[in-house]
DNA sequence: TGCGATTTCATACTTAAGTATGAAGCAATT
DNA sequence: AATTGCTTCATACTTAAGTATGAAATCGCA
């Protein structure tokens, strides 16, 4: 949310300033009958540059944007707690039931029960499902 | 391989016509000493726009080329057959053995040594751990 | 303080996944 | 003709995953 803003004010500083030069290339060389043609590419070029740089920017700020905005949505949509989420991850990442109760110091059945019911809340019957709908719902 | 090509030739298309454009405003109206301004403006403007589109256009032709290459790359790499890719997309969508079995036409054991074929291939023991290597590489 | 949600663990069971081994047909290559 | 790789299927086994049920401790909030 900070960095249209920049990118904004970024913009706009620029412009002032090019509009500043150009007035000054203007009347120094310009308008003393120099060759115009010269001049036109200057401007192109330098526009152009802008406008590559402008685009650039724009195309990846709106991509990251949507990503976080999804993530806590959904989250809230689905009920699901922090440990059954936490899991979620570990899932993920391709860690087995053990190892996921390794990592985070439970028992296995532990794991199990969570796994269980956020299987349940989900709506899927396997980790693999799971994995498919959390990703399309661009949850991980 | 194609679509960088057809981009270069538009814009040296577009550039081309944009010069000679600029060719006819120079004589028939800056010449005749009209705003000067007037004509920096336009410049600036077209050639901003230019530029826009060439970035939008070469950012996304940069993340599809890259995408298509790691995916060809790697695939030669692992030796992984038509099949076992095929197979790899299908766990990838959270299917099960069984349910690969029947949208291929193909018994369940035959699945099942695609798959562990894969996993050797793959240098993984689980269906989520192929997921999560083959995201890592860009497989899928 | 009581209630709901969270988190933990256990036990028992069914089903799916994964591994190993063998085998057979088929196509392309040497 | 022989070899190599791909594809298919089978059988048998071990292990992990998933389900169901019950229970207990903890925590936040009304």
């Amino acid at each position: 949310m900070t960095r249209p803003l920049l990118t904004t004010i970024l913009f706009g500083l620029l412009l002032a300033v090019l509009a500043i030069l150009l007035q000054f290339f203007e009347y120094r060389y310009l308008v003393g009958s120099l060759n115009t043609s010269v001049y036109t590419s200057v401007v192109a070029t330098i526009f152009t540059g802008v406008g590559i740089w402008l685009g650039v920017s724009l195309f990846r700020k709106k991509k990251q944007d949507k990503q976080e905005q999804v993530d806590l949505t959904i989250l809230r949509k689905l009920k699901l707690n922090q440990r059954e989420y936490e899991i979620l991850g570990l899932i993920a990442k391709g860690f087995s039931n053990q190892e996921i109760a390794d990592q985070l110091f439970l028992a296995l059945p532990t794991i199990k029960t969570h796994v269980s019911n956020l299987y349940s809340k989900m709506g899927v019957q396997s980790r693999t499902q799971a994995i498919h709908k959390a990703r399309s719902m661009r949850l991980i």
